[in-house]
DNA sequence: TAGATTGTTAATCGATTAACAATC
DNA sequence: TAGATTGTTAATCGATTAACAATC
């Protein structure tokens, strides 16, 4: 069984690699791989091989090999759905950030609560009434929500996702979620991080 | 010397109490609060011993004053001012979100490269060009910056802060920065977190 | 080959968990 | 007091680091 750490490291490298594939670079050796992505080279060497790729001591790892193992790896080849609920300024903003970001990963409904916004196109994903996610979230086989919802409903609106077929949620909302084992919740805690910034600002 | 996880359980501690206090709640026990946090009693009990708190075996924890004693420890009593650079889609989310969420936080100063930009007031922040971001940094004593720039930029921005002065990073760009010791980078990276969800959605 | 790098094992470190004495 | 809780120490766990043999 793989952490979450690793894994998060595995997407760093990756999108590493591909700029340096950009640039030309066709192999790369663990302690330049570890400086660009800020952790140790035995680090990068232990993770490559979690994942059952092999460099070569003389040329290092190859860049474009490296990163088609990576994405065997972390993508479904078939690609996956996301669903994005809470179209506020937040949600907007991450329909923008994530807009044909990751090819394998694609924000296919937006749903919300305000009529206004039901039928409307933003960014390219079509918005839907809150009413309609179950129904949506299961004929698009989604299984990936994003929560940018107010704390104060955000449980409920997870419990309603996890009904419809839910695995994995990326929670923007400041409250921690209770799910049961099998989803996988990931917080982004903008809050938190901030205070933790000012704190160690002041204290380092 | 404390890290940045108690910290950060000790900013999501003081959400939950005060969302408490709001209800009337006067005292609470750690395996009450450590339920609602989604951690363990004895961490919770640890966390509130290192911040020299004390509880009482009969009681639990009074809210006020624990609340009190956690802000001691994480506020700066004069408060602390902020910027934030790069006033796209989701530096705009983010002032929407900060503004006015923490008394002892304040964004005082966006920056941006934008000339259309320059000297509008955006969520009650005041947006200058990015040129005058060291004298600005220094005139209004920011310590902290949050950087929500495109990824080919970011360390140099990064750079530039720290020179004016600035001691803690929040960094929304998608890429690792390279600072001194002496400066705190806490690292939001929305696409690496999106790829940890599908990865565990998947396979979990 | 020589030398730098990779793959793998052993040692270390830190944080978490469990256990228990002290307290109201 | 009795009993549940707090504060504190010891044991455990996992991840990281360091060391080294294998490899090109």
């Amino acid at each position: 069984m793989i952490s979450g750490k690793p894994i998060g490291r595995l997407s760093l490298y990756r999108r590493l690699l591909n700029g340096l594939m950009h640039e030309g670079v066709q192999s790369v050796y663990s302690h330049d791989l570890a400086a660009r992505a800020g952790v140790t080279a035995a680090q990068v060497r232990r993770d490559i091989m979690n994942i059952g790729y092999s460099g070569n001591p003389n040329r290092g790892y190859d860049v474009r090999m490296l990163v088609e193992s990576i994405s065997n790896f972390l993508d479904d080849p078939d690609g996956q759905n996301v669903a994005l609920v809470g179209v506020g300024n937040l949600g907007r903003a991450i329909l923008a950030f994530f807009s044909g970001r990751r090819p394998k990963l694609s924000i296919v409904a937006a749903f919300d609560s305000d009529p206004e916004k039901f039928g409307r196109v933003i960014r390219g994903c079509r918005c839907y009434s809150i009413d309609q996610a179950p129904e949506v979230i299961r004929e698009l086989n989604i299984k990936i929500a994003t929560l940018c919802v107010p704390a104060n409903v955000a449980q409920e609106i997870a419990d309603l996702c996890i009904r419809a077929g839910v695995k994995g949620i990326l929670n923007f909302a400041p409250v921690p979620l209770h799910v049961s084992g099998s989803v996988y919740v990931e917080d982004i805690d903008m809050t938190m991080s901030i205070e933790k910034v000012a704190y160690f600002a002041r204290t380092n």
